[in-house]
DNA sequence: ACCTGAACACCGTTCAAGT
DNA sequence: ACCTGAACACCGTTCAAGT
């Protein structure tokens, strides 16, 4: 009764059905917000009936990443291997903005799921049919790492500093100490559009990175690049 | 008297000691092992003689990255900016393999330390002594990313197979529903000495990745890019 | 003033008692 | 057989009572 409202019966639960208030709890509350128990409350549900469809935490956290995996756009032939692979990032990189917590979520699992397993072999199936070796392939997608989800380990997150004031003040304490970083801070572009909160353009940075390791994989490509030098 | 076992006293705590103490329980035990109440019965304390030198912690997640930031070499001029960044990068890649549990707690940092941002500052100056200009320095040290800590975001772990058995029964369970991925997996070269556990070679990966990179940031140094491009 | 035991408000998960 | 309340073994941190 406590956790029935009412007298009509909620929708039955399922693991689906547990899975995507999951995601729709992190995506509100972000990833520390969310606990077994109250995701249980949010589903009007004892805390124990979910444990029916996910053995632990644990699983919980597999299931949502294969959730949000399955939303990245399907691979699409034509326009070469590079803009294929290109595009399937930047792809995945639109669904991660929709659901801040997941780039730590993927981080902290210890196995893959098939969801995971499944996008990679599709990503790697694109590489092999714009001809890269098995060799290159494998070795492109460590080099691209965590950003064939569509994320990258930022530094740290730059401060929004909002107030000009503010950030002249700011700027002047940076440089006394940390002429470098200071430099780069003010030299920076300052568009308000594409720049959130006085941060980077971190589409710009995402993109800038991508290009200069595809760029530099099509380079290993074309001069027939192995990694156990021919003799 | 529960807490301090004998009659001697103990060293006195201090902020040094404490992080010293969580760095060496975290190195032992893992990170999700590390607790306030843990870490304080480590050092015959009760928990709250803790609160004493760290607000929080959070705060005592930060001294433990600035303690092993501390760890990496200092930058040695000569032979070039390439050489002489990779060179740190590899220095801090070295620190990291003795502290496994660093990559996710530097991820996890809201702020910057005083380290940290001393470490991020003299590698933009050596970028900068090399010729860099400070836009393509900028770009550059957000393309490095993590890899300038000399951590790189796996896409998993890949689980260990060391019976030569299993390995071949868990290839033939890939290929059947992963086809590229497992041509990758049978493909990979097999030395004992440099291959840890049937899983790739870290070292080799993430040089491979970091040369791309920084020769990739070379070629645009020598045209003299510029994000904003002359007209 | 300093230190610290107890308490608070949580966790994930086990388990036995209820239907 | 299924479901679930209570309990267990933890957390980080507050706070008031002790010295």
């Amino acid at each position: 009764m406590a956790q029935q409202t009412g007298t009509a019966r909620r929708t039955p639960l399922s693991r689906e059905r547990v899975l995507r208030a999951a995601v729709a709890f992190a995506d509100r509350g972000g990833i520390e917000a969310l606990s077994m128990r109250g995701l249980a409350q949010e589903l009007d549900v004892v805390p124990m009936a979910l444990y029916k469809h996910v053995a632990n935490k644990e699983q919980l956290l597999d299931g949502m990443v294969d959730m949000i995996v399955g939303e990245i756009a399907p691979a699409d032939g034509g326009d070469g291997w590079k803009a294929a692979v290109r595009g399937r990032v930047l792809s995945a990189r639109a669904v991660l903005l929709r659901h801040p917590w997941a780039p730590r979520v993927i981080e902290s699992r210890t196995a893959p799921t098939p969801g995971v397993l499944g996008y990679l072999d599709s990503v790697i199936g694109m590489l092999r049919a714009g001809g890269l070796s098995a060799d290159l392939a494998h070795h492109a997608m460590h080099a691209l790492g965590s950003r064939v989800w569509g994320f990258t380990q930022e530094l740290f997150p730059s401060p929004p500093v909002a107030d000009p004031q503010d950030r002249a003040e700011a700027l002047g304490a940076l440089s006394a100490h940390y002429p470098n970083i200071a430099e780069i801070v003010a030299a920076r572009p300052h568009e308000p559009g594409s720049v959130v909160g006085g941060g980077c353009d971190d589409r710009f940075e995402f993109e800038f990175a991508l290009d200069l390791l595809l760029d530099g994989i099509e380079r290993l490509h074309r001069s027939a690049w192995s990694s156990t030098p021919q003799s």
